[in-house]
RNA sequence: UGGGCUAUGGCCAAGAGGUUAAGGCACCGGACUUUGACUCCGGAAUCGAUGGUUCGAAUCCAUCUAGCCCAGCCA
């Protein structure tokens, strides 16, 4: 990825750290909990970690947040990294928290040692109580005050496995007074005996984010720990750990506002309840704003960049429409991707005086933006499909610049044609438009004598490939309504098929984007075949056309 | 009601005592156009409120109001 400036407070406070020698240069980590896909709000913490550390002389890791087995799973993690790959931000070192479980184990018996932690045998239950509540200060654990032998000998004997599950922790010896409800002598380990996707069952106690984050960003010479706001609260505790722990290496942990959409599912627990209940089809649909969803549906990870860059790092808290992001797509693709035709709810046009055999092919550029993609043939014959939304029978009034019968438009690269009669069914349908062409008005052909009512794209009748299309819409419309789970509030419109015809040349490259003329982006699907292509509507294009009645 | 954080046009967001308060998205006009696309031109805020400090404040101080986060052996 190019090197993109970013100009926000966390740039500043680096450049400062830099300037007063604090550091020579910035590390920084990107620590995914492997239990579900990342989506668009990951997008701001892996893109600002990744030029933070690359535009400072740094590096940047991966390490997976592996803390908790119970929910964690190597098949997300796999899937985390090919969505970072796809962002094109290459990390550092792929690292994992277990990989530090025996180094964060000593640091606990330091800690014990110090007289800063102790076992506890409180229930779960207890504990909640001692710990008091917004307003209230809490009270002592009847254990906090065990002796430094007693301690060690109980966490040496957790660690061995000699307790049940949930009889007894470590926690750090703080303040139960404290208005900062992270400092009430905070949990440091537990006892849980779940197999480990990387550990096996080597352990049976596993320490607490809290305990084991700051460790992490010390151990690996992380300089600035950025992380959401919700953890503001956290930093006094994560300052605690790295300073009683005796860590070399001091990080500082920054807080920044995480990206919501508005009217977008955000939240990977929230997006794993629309896959676990079926409500999508899959991790990567694309009505979700999961990477491998936008990847599906045809966002180019550049848009993505671009857009992240645009928004900036604020501390405050807001919601982004989708819009923007939609922007940055069009004005990616606008040159990165060929142009074509494609007719999403045919209508039949017959050529009236064009030979009935006749077929010929026309020079088209694939983006006229961008002569480097080259050109194309195109075929044209008596019959061709135009979209049913570009004929009305009666021109109703003279904005319209499309087709009705006695107007002339040009079939774009083609020819001027006239609408004469139509067609219809027996429920009055409009099946097919006779028309004439002129031969004088061809593409290229520099005629000037007379200006079309508008310009059309059509596909050839005869020479094309049929395909299908899917548009998609807000995944969920009414997020007030609270008596409903929200994942029974699919919005029916969300994912729309059409079936039409796209250009004969057409091939099934899955991920190669389109502009459709006059139409929007498109990319094709996993699920397109040989016979069948099926397209992903990736964004319209933007239309200043609007219906007046 | 304890603690932490935030508050700039419809949305996002620059700005850190001193010209008419950047920019992007959206929106509304108009020009151009073999995509009603693109491009181009034009259009909106006195900065949550109040009171102070100052020659001068969105930027400093005070008070108030609103919103978000924290009482998992989740991260």
């Amino acid at each position: 990825m190019k090197v993109m400036e970013m100009n926000n407070f966390v740039n500043t406070i680096i450049e400062e750290d830099i300037k007063n020698k604090k550091h020579d240069k910035a590390i920084t980590r990107f620590p995914p909990e492997p239990n579900g896909f990342l989506h668009l709000g990951h997008a701001r913490a892996i893109i600002t970690n990744y030029f933070m550390a690359k535009n400072h002389g740094g590096y940047f890791n991966l390490r997976f947040d592996d803390t908790n087995p119970t929910r964690e799973d190597i098949s997300f993690v796999n899937a985390i990294k090919e969505d970072i790959k796809w962002l094109g931000c290459d990390w550092e070192n792929e690292l994992y928290a277990s990989d530090y479980f025996d180094e964060m184990y000593e640091r606990a018996l330091l800690l014990i040692a110090r007289g800063k932690a102790y076992v506890d045998d409180s229930t779960s239950e207890q504990i909640k109580v001692d710990r008091g509540d917004l307003t209230t200060a809490g009270e002592n654990s009847p254990y906090r005050n065990r002796s430094v032998e007693e301690n060690k000998a109980l966490f040496t004997n957790m660690k061995a496995g000699n307790y049940p599950d949930g009889s007894k922790v470590l926690r750090a010896k703080i303040d139960m007074a404290s208005p900062n409800m992270n400092m009430r002598d905070p949990i440091l380990y537990r006892i849980q005996r779940v197999t480990h996707h990387r550990t096996g069952d080597k352990w049976c106690i596993y320490p607490m984010y809290d305990y084991a984050h700051p460790l992490e960003d010390a151990i690996e010479g992380i300089t600035h720990s950025l992380c959401s706001l919700e953890f503001e609260d956290h930093r006094p505790l994560y300052d605690w750990v790295v300073k009683h722990c005796e860590m070399q290496n001091v990080p500082r942990q920054i807080e920044f506002g995480k990206l919501y959409i508005r009217n977008a599912v955000t939240g990977k627990r929230y997006i794993k309840q629309l896959v676990d209940k079926n409500a999508v089809i899959g991790w990567d649909d694309p009505r979700l704003i999961t990477l491998s969803g936008l990847r599906r549906k045809g966002i180019p990870p550049k848009a993505i960049h671009e857009f992240i860059n645009a928004l900036g790092l604020p501390k405050s808290q807001g919601e982004t429409d989708i819009e923007m992001l939609e922007q940055f797509v069009r004005e990616t693709l606008r040159f990165d991707a060929n142009r074509t035709n494609a007719v999403t709810e045919p209508l039949l046009l017959e050529i009236d005086n064009y030979p009935e055999d006749k077929i010929e092919y026309l020079d088209v550029e694939n983006n006229r933006d961008n002569p480097d993609l080259g050109s194309r043939k195109i075929p044209f014959s008596k019959y061709v499909y135009i979209e049913q939304e570009d004929f009305l029978e009666h021109k109703p009034n003279k904005k319209w610049r499309r087709l009705s019968l006695g107007v002339e438009v040009r079939l774009m690269h083609a020819y001027f044609v006239k609408a004469n009669k139509v067609i219809k069914d027996d429920d009055g349908n409009i099946v097919k438009v006779h028309c004439t062409y002129d031969v004088n008005t061809k593409s290229g052909s520099g005629f000037k004598d007379r200006k079309p009512n508008g310009n059309i794209h059509f596909v050839d009748a005869s020479h094309n490939k049929e395909a299908e299309f899917r548009l998609f819409d807000t995944l969920i419309t009414d997020f007030e309504n609270e008596d409903i789970p929200f994942y029974e509030k699919i919005n029916p419109d969300s994912f729309i098929v059409k079936k039409g015809y796209v250009e004969e040349n057409m091939v099934s490259n899955v991920g190669e984007s389109f502009q459709f003329t006059r139409n929007g982006y498109y990319t094709i699907d996993p699920d397109s075949t040989d016979d069948l292509l099926v397209f992903n509507r990736t964004v319209s294009l933007r239309s200043s056309y609007k219906v007046k009645k």
